[in-house]
DNA sequence: CGGGAGGTTGATCACCATCAACAACCGTGG
DNA sequence: CCACGGTTGTTGATGGTGATCAACCTCCCG
């Protein structure tokens, strides 16, 4: 099925480089380069807007990483989004946003004046399929967040990072006997924690737990080798055995 | 009896009547009343389409309510959004549905074709709306399967139902003594639980509880007086104290 | 070398899932 | 009308998963 694949890719990694064809559009493009279109940088962990704030913009990932959450009044978080380059977010229905954006690692973005997007019905379209990617991508982390265990939750996350695989129309791997995959996370334990509905601690041993048995192996505490991949897909829970 | 359930917004509730203003606008009209337009009924639990079929059709509620609904290859079910009257459905981005449709009640569906949505920039920007719409609710609906407890769930639940409350702008009781509603759920036990991500021993004691405790009031299974609106809102954990 | 943030590990507990029995409800047919 | 079987919902007993509390470690970076 297409579409899981394509909400892995919608959802895609924080990494250095925008990801083909995410924004290959004509019509997008001149409105990237329209004059009142800025280009911003952020540093690692800064706050670009919160909650409630109005919502006058539109932003898209060049280089870097974010995330959207929201808090509880007693303090509780919920990352609802996590983002990559050439994702897009900031297009709330109302007037404000219905969440708080935070950068994960230094990143520079594109800001859109909502105005000049509503004016351009290419870049509605454009933004009307990131809508629908994000939907997807919304249902599929609902599963997780209702449905799956801690172990689950962290090998699917894990999985997300790894291109061409994970998806139903896996290919399985291409060498049998070396079917490892390399990744940077660039996320704390406590901003995967809250993406994935756990606690630090649980997301911490369930990683410890993983290195144990050989699934994966850390480089450093972000940067983390998947030994063999295709076990660690096994442990995601949307694969029949 | 006239269930309070007409008036909520974003996520509406399973009512007879289709909210106003929610397809309001004429361009959407126009293609409402194309010739290539069908209209469907459908009884209580009918399979509308599977994950994985082919995505020609959108769909709109007229009367009733649906489901959509995503499983895991052990059985394990997750219901990600229930759908009223004036609510769309159906559009994924792929050439595949990405959820199973189903109906919670006896329901009459517009059916549109793909490709005349394609054709109308109304319907375009019409299921825009919708789809952001759709991505809020999702977002708060995963801060309810992360961060929420078993009572917090139920009862966010039940607020949704009631109209002019529960949201940050909510009026407060019209009458300090009398701040009851009533409702009807046209879910079963096991619905709410795939929807909340719990069990139906868990909604099913909770509910109990809420009866016991005096919050609510059960007329029928699925159709429950809430005494007092504000206690139970206290209860959804979405407010400070 | 020292301090601090982020991460790990251990012990314990609580919430909710699981298993199991029972009750209420509903339509059907005698 | 009641008996019935099946479906749906409730309640109880028990256990497991993951949260919580607390101590410690490890990596940086000055």
């Amino acid at each position: 099925m297409a579409h899981v694949d394509a909400g892995f890719e919608a959802r895609s990694t924080v990494s250095d480089q925008p990801r083909a064809g995410a924004s290959g559009e004509a019509g997008w493009e001149s409105v990237r380069q329209s004059q009142s279109t800025r280009r911003q940088t952020y540093r690692a962990h800064d706050v670009i807007y919160f909650e409630g704030d109005d919502a006058r913009h539109l932003y898209e990932i060049v280089t870097g990483g974010a995330m959207l959450y929201k808090l509880l009044p007693d303090g509780r978080r919920q990352v609802v989004e996590v983002l990559g380059p050439g994702d897009l977010f900031g297009f709330d229905m109302d007037a404000q946003h219905d969440c708080s954006a935070e950068t994960l690692v230094a990143t520079t973005l594109m800001v859109f004046n909502r105005s000049e997007i509503e004016r351009s019905s290419a870049a509605q379209s454009h933004l009307t399929r990131c809508a629908l990617q994000q939907v997807c991508a919304m249902h599929e982390h609902a599963v997780l967040l209702g449905r799956k265990s801690a172990y689950e939750r962290v090998a699917t996350f894990l999985m997300r990072f790894v291109p061409e695989r994970g998806t139903v129309n896996c290919k399985g791997p291409d060498d049998e006997d070396n079917d490892t995959g390399s990744l940077r996370l660039n996320m704390t334990r406590q901003e995967m924690a809250d993406y994935l509905g756990l606690t630090i601690e649980t997301v911490s041993r369930v990683i410890s737990d993983m290195k144990r048995k050989g699934v994966i192996r850390l480089e450093k505490h972000d940067q983390i080798t998947i030994n063999r991949i295709c076990s660690l897909c096994q442990l995601t829970g949307t694969h029949a055995d």
